[in-house]
RNA sequence: CGGGGCGUAGUAUAGUGGUAGUAUAUACGCUUUGGGAGCGUACGGUCCGAGUUCGAUUCUCGGCGCCCCGACCA
């Protein structure tokens, strides 16, 4: 795409009503437009990365069996009735239709995917089932806050898996996280699952995914040797504490994001829609059920916040904007056009380019790409004009190099 | 929801009970061109309502909005 094309521009100031990182970051390059507090539209810029988010969980919840669906946002309140969630959720977000109907917008979507999925599952040959969606979420929260890390509208997979036995919700819980944690690291981020809360049998199953970092709003407590993680509230053990789990390191504490989690919601959403099947001995039976979300936008936001350094966003090569930030340095009054337009048709053939084409200074081109954060910059001037090189050049590193624009073109950099 | 802070050009900021200033952005011209260039010109602003006052952007009250801390976060 050509730069001098894209509609959106960098700000060379931040906001003066955002503080974080990510939101400051985001705002400054054109990802994100604020509407209100709590609530961001997507740029060009921003769609794409928010794409790409999307790809990779929707790649990866589609290998462990997740069906994709759509579900809609605007809800019957008679669900959320049925299920008490109209008096008890209070981020739910009501509204009334001129006639006086009531209607609810999506938190969460268990009121409408258990009616979905009571329509075709019958038998226990239907079960396991998981159902995903990646869509907008709605939540009245008393503070938005943090940028985009925290919004009453935001970007959310969430995915709903039916079973016979809480044995085989644990079984496909082990699969999930599996994947959860794929997502994450093809993302850009480590990220860390807590410990059930609890041991006790009566308790039902919730994990959490968390990514350090001081953007968080949670506190966790967890160890360097080996995977354990719990959040503060609910550790047994202080920090400092030798390790529960493996006793090979005493317990840090950290501050944390969110950016994902699962609930074990029992048969508690089946019980109110009388959502039964037929076991092998032909006995009604209510599936259990499994809740699996990752936001989508924090995950945008933390990534921001994890990776950017003083001079802009830095993305992972995996939800980059683009792969290449081809710049133009026409230093001399004639050298613009030529060359690097030719680089970028050739470049643009095989990958994702944001052609820098416009008629700027260096300086401010670089501090743009900078901003922006495309993990790989490759900057065409007259200084390699008579051999046929190009400079490569690291956004997370800094570090550059010439290589020749045919290793350019075949991706042998 | 409790507490605190704040609303001035597109953006970021000064300032004043009496004509609102700077930077940046934008437009035009000339010079410049590997780290946010220089000079000149132009365009553009006091959140809304009420009150006090001869006069309110400024003071008072109310509303709306934004940020931060806390609480909350099925």
């Amino acid at each position: 795409m050509l730069q001098s094309q894209l509609f959106t521009k960098t700000r060379r100031e931040a906001p003066k009503d955002e503080i974080t990182k990510n939101a400051e970051l985001l705002v400054r390059g054109g990802y994100i437009h604020k509407e209100m507090a709590g609530v961001y539209s997507l740029l060009p810029l921003g769609i794409r990365v928010m794409k790409k988010i999307e790809d990779i969980i929707r790649d990866e919840m589609n290998k462990i069996g997740g069906q994709e669906i759509r579900m809609a946002t605007l809800h019957p309140s008679d669900n959320w009735k049925k299920t008490g969630g109209w008096d008890a959720v209070d981020v739910l977000f009501k509204l009334q239709s001129r006639t006086d109907k009531e209607y609810a917008l999506g938190q969460s979507e268990e009121e409408i995917v258990t009616p979905i999925a009571q329509e075709y599952v019958t038998s226990y040959k239907d079960l396991p089932v998981a159902i995903y969606q990646i869509g907008q979420k709605y939540r009245d929260e008393l503070r938005a806050k943090s940028g985009i890390m925290r919004g009453r509208e935001f970007g959310m997979k969430d995915m709903y898996s039916f079973h016979e036995s809480q044995e085989d919700f644990e079984r496909f819980y082990e699969i999930a996280k599996q994947a959860y944690f794929q997502v994450f690291k093809r993302a850009g981020l480590d990220a860390k699952v807590t410990e059930a809360s609890g041991g006790s049998f009566s308790e039902k199953l919730s994990y959490e995914f968390m990514v350090l970092t001081d953007a968080g709003e949670d506190n966790i407590l967890y160890c360097e040797s080996c995977t354990h993680c719990a959040n503060v509230d609910v550790s047994k053990v202080l920090e400092g504490g030798d390790c529960p789990k493996c006793g090979k390191s005493k317990l840090k504490a950290a501050r944390a994001a969110e950016v994902g989690n699962v609930f074990d919601l029992g048969e508690k959403y089946p019980k109110s829609f009388e959502f039964t099947y037929k076991n092998k001995n032909g006995e009604s039976k209510y599936p259990i059920v499994g809740c699996y979300g990752i936001g989508t936008t924090r995950l945008m936001g933390t990534v921001v916040e994890v990776l950017a350094d003083e001079k802009g966003i830095v993305w992972p090569e995996t939800i980059s904007p683009f792969k290449y930030h081809l710049i133009e340095i026409a230093s001399g009054k004639e050298s613009k056009g030529g060359r690097a337009e030719g680089i970028y048709e050739k470049l643009s053939e095989n990958y994702e380019v944001l052609y820098d084409d416009r008629d700027m200074r260096a300086g401010e081109k670089f501090a743009d790409a900078e901003l922006i954060g495309i993990p790989t910059q490759v900057i065409v001037s007259e200084r390699g004009e008579k051999d046929g090189t190009v400079e490569i050049k690291n956004r997370k590193t800094g570090e550059s190099k010439v290589v020749t624009e045919e290793d350019l073109f075949t991706s042998n950099i």
